[in-house]
DNA sequence: TTATTATTGTTATATTATAACGTACTATGT
DNA sequence: ACATAGTACGTTATAATATAACAATAATAA
């Protein structure tokens, strides 16, 4: 199992985590020919900075000022476009929002744990629960391509408060 | 394993399966002293009419017709809110589209293999899945609440028809 | 440099969804 | 039957999300 949980929920430098991802996804850009600009980094910068999903207008509007001008709506979809396609980052669905993929290198079909208290989601790639997708999909005659699969709930830190506050 | 993939995939008299979905749907209704109006009956009808899932503005023109007059989308809207509420319909986050669910009464987590091909969704519950999905939450004291699981790919008419042509 | 391609800017608009408020219907008690 | 309370629907406006189309600019290759 691959997660980027304890991250998410843990106090840590996040900092080095953020930086490491940008230059993960420039050696990735180089290796695929492809330009990490200003616009692009940014906005990649901006949802990893963001311990939850953002959407396309949150983003539109922390670019702009980070970059110090005006952005219209299209600049910020093709970066986000261009972001997913290298699999740099990921959409949630059920949010209509976008958020940094913790390990864009390894091929990996991936779940989100999505806390319905704070937001925060973390991103999991397990095999056991792959397998057993695929495998109900033989049984089912469907060839498999892709998935989205989102669980709501509470994470470990909002979990833990419910029941601490359940005891006062 | 609970699921719909036949029915969608195979010919037969979906009249039938139309009827009782609105008739289950009524006695669910009597049953919560909720009203199955007309606006409401139409719209499942047409989500069980359809073999793929349905967006709102689909909806829309499709129930004027059935109606007969012009139709708003907050009526349309309503109606969906209404009919998921009862767990009579789902909702398909990745297409922002609906569809009838075939096992309104029974208690479960749901997936979707959505056909990129033809388009059509079929709805399975597995206990095997969602046991494993439990688990995995368990590990990492994520506390399951809800789920949407939408899977890609080709669908068993489509698979096949691929297989073929690929003969050619 | 010049040609070519990729990226961004700009304007307009499509698509999906909801807010707010008024009207009409429906069930119930009297 | 009538009043009335609650529910559902009609209507208008608008919010939120996303894309089309074309012009301008920047990066790269020839």
């Amino acid at each position: 199992m691959l997660t980027n949980s304890r991250l998410v929920h843990q106090p840590h430098d996040h900092e080095r985590c953020i930086n490491a991802a940008l230059l993960c996804a420039n050696d990735l850009c180089a290796e695929k020919n492809a330009r990490m600009t200003t616009t692009r980094e940014s906005v990649l910068r901006l949802l990893w900075q963001s311990y939850r999903p953002l959407g396309a207008y949150q983003l539109q509007d922390q670019l702009a000022e980070m970059l110090g001008k005006p952005i219209a709506p299209p600049t910020v979809y093709r970066a986000i476009e261009f972001l997913l396609q290298l699999g740099l980052i990921h959409r949630i669905h059920s949010l209509n929002a976008y958020i940094g993929c913790p390990f864009p290198n390894s091929e990996h079909s991936n779940l989100f744990m999505i806390c319905t208290q704070c937001g925060s989601a973390a991103e999991v790639a397990h095999n056991t629960v792959n397998n057993v997708l695929q495998s109900t999909c033989d049984k089912l005659n469907f060839t498999l391509q892709s998935q989205s699969i989102e669980l709501f709930g509470l994470c470990p830190r909002c979990s833990d408060n419910t029941e601490v506050s359940n005891h006062d």
